[in-house]
DNA sequence: CCTACCGATCGGTAGG
DNA sequence: CCTACCGATCGGTAGG
């Protein structure tokens, strides 16, 4: 029995904890509802409750779930293919292809908590939410700072700017493909990456920018 | 009797919109409840609601409000100050001061709209935030047309480019703010514009953006 | 613009 | 994990 080694409760849990990510994205953190959730399980919304014994545990939950998938989905890839420069560009090509391929349906998960939560008063899910994006972009900064030690970026580059600049691309990538069903704003957006490197980068950076071997 | 000319009806239903406009910028246009609204403003619920309808209706009249104040805001100090590329950046700086003053408690209330319309079925509400965004976006390209048809960006820029660029710092600048509360991402966006229309500027395009009268 | 009300759904609890 | 229930609030209506 190879799906085994996890009691059936906890299966349980990570089902309701996927199908709460995936509605997040579309209808919002708070907008997403512990008897909808229940409906879409087939199981009772008290059923589902005691699993978490509050909605503020049942959406940072959640949002820890979808930190798991964005690991799996973006960072760890990115962070497999390489050092330096070319890692910078696989992490945001990671991320357009995290959008394109619909890991979530709303688009990025940690784009629509910010937008939900970024106004709101102070609360543990607003706190994990901006944990969450201040590890990402610190995971762009420290790739942008490898990549300028290792004599691929220029010395004068403020890597804080640089990731700055590329989430810009990516954020915007993500609601305008969304809002506009245009997928001509990858194409957008990819170039303002590749062009905003490329502004950054020294001759050996550049060569890691246009990748010339096959396959 | 100066402020007579509009009806007592009237006048209620601009003090519900701009409270309404208000609100939705912080908690979303769905989390904006009838009546909320109606405890805020010290009316009756269905006194209220005679007013619109149908929250629906509601929502679209809050958009058209927020439109409002946005042409007001940002679009129309920024037409009066030139043309071209002055125009462009007149643009973006109108933008950052409005989102600095705080003309919505919750950030630029566009912004907010389409993160939480963005992914949901068609509607008349996403329809309208939609055709807002488009006409603010195509504002932007129609200041880069002008400011390369003038000489003052290159002749190979492209203005779809260039309004995605410049907007994709814009609302980095609008989301990084409230969610970490720190205004260096305002001089990393402001630096990002500027950095972004020098690469493109022509000499002649580079003087208007670096102002050298005083004041 | 009001009071008074509708059915539906919300988060949460009691008790098993 | 369930049934059965709680008070509060939702959007909306009747009637004035």
């Amino acid at each position: 029995m190879p799906t085994r080694n996890t009691t059936k409760g906890a299966r349980t849990r990570g089902d309701i904890l996927r199908i709460a990510a995936d509605i997040a994205t579309v209808d919002g953190l708070d907008g997403l509802s512990i008897g909808r959730l229940a409906t879409e399980l087939g199981m009772s919304k008290s059923g589902l409750f005691a699993h978490f014994g509050s909605k503020e545990s049942l959406q940072l939950a959640t949002i820890a779930e979808a930190r798991q998938r964005y690991v799996q989905e973006v960072i760890a890839p990115a962070l497999a293919s390489g050092t330096g420069i070319t890692r910078l560009l696989a992490l945001c090509e990671a991320f357009f292809s995290y959008v394109e391929r619909g890991v979530f349906p709303g688009g990025c998960f940690f784009a629509s908590a910010m937008a939900e939560f970024g106004a709101k008063q102070p609360s543990p899910v607003r706190d994990l939410i901006s944990e969450c994006q201040r590890q990402w972009m610190s995971t762009l900064e420290r790739a942008a700072e490898d990549a300028r030690a290792h004599g691929e970026l220029r010395a004068d580059c403020d890597p804080c700017q640089l990731a700055f600049d590329l989430e810009g691309a990516l954020l915007s990538a993500n609601w305008y493909f969304h809002l506009f069903q245009d997928a001509a704003n990858f194409t957008r957006a990819r170039h303002a990456v590749r062009a905003r490197l490329s502004s950054e980068a020294t001759p050996a950076g550049r060569n890691s920018l246009h990748p010339s071997q096959g396959s």
